[in-house]
DNA sequence: CAGACGATTGCCT
DNA sequence: GGCAATCGTCTGT
């Protein structure tokens, strides 16, 4: 299996969240492999047109402050922050540096170090390990640490390899848990899922 | 420096 | 379906 490439990343965030479906999200974790197959995306912001809904054009006026930094650097960087007071939510820098483009991954199909993913998550059912941006990040034990992480470097402790296209259809609707981000932000189809897994959030 | 709120989850009714 | 948990980040005073 073969390492996504800097290539891979620099490229829209609507293209690349669609593409990383089917990919494999890879982690090493106490000495072993925890490795998932990604099944549910968001974008967030494109270079052409604003996305109230990124917290890169949401905070500061449109500029970096020191949580979105990342956002606006190199493509091929994990972009990871802490929300409501306990979760960690895992990201992938995209786009051209100087532009806030990121990819939310929300929900993995796990696959290898199953047992290390049921006891991140807690002991916690199958199907609850990673259908969810909050959990995936639990069992994968992704926080705070990994913020700005190298995802193309080869001795990296996180990173994306390539994998044959899905055999499942791509669903698009609108993201998730946006609250009072206005339209057409709210609503335009920016979640990309993979039909029928039963692993999407 | 105080106040509002969040790219969510899990527990309760 | 409703709602509390829990604290970093951003904003306005």
């Amino acid at each position: 299996m073969k390492r996504l490439p800097y290539a891979f990343y620099a490229r829209p965030a609507r293209q690349v969240a669609q593409d990383l479906l089917g990919k494999l999200l890879a982690r090493r974790f106490d000495g072993r492999l925890i490795c998932g197959r990604i099944v549910e995306t968001e974008a967030y912001c494109d270079a052409d047109e604003p996305d109230l809904a990124c917290h890169g054009d949401r905070a500061n006026d449109g500029r970096p402050t020191p949580r979105t930094a990342v956002m606006f650097g190199s493509a091929g960087f994990a972009y990871v922050y802490f929300t409501y007071g306990m979760h960690w939510m895992f990201n992938i820098v995209t786009g051209q540096e100087g532009q806030a483009n990121a990819v939310l991954i929300r929900a993995l199909e796990p696959l290898t170090g199953v047992d290390l993913m049921a006891q991140n998550r807690n002991g916690r059912s199958r199907r609850e390990w990673t259908n969810g941006p909050a959990k995936l990040a639990q069992a994968l034990a992704i926080d705070k640490s990994l913020n700005g992480a190298n995802l193309c470097q080869p001795d990296g402790v996180i990173w994306l390899e390539d994998a044959p296209p899905p055999s499942e259809q791509i669903a698009a609707g609108p993201r998730i848990g946006l609250g009072q981000t206005p339209e057409p932000w709210y609503s335009i189809p920016w979640r990309y899922w993979l039909r029928g897994n039963p692993y999407v959030s």
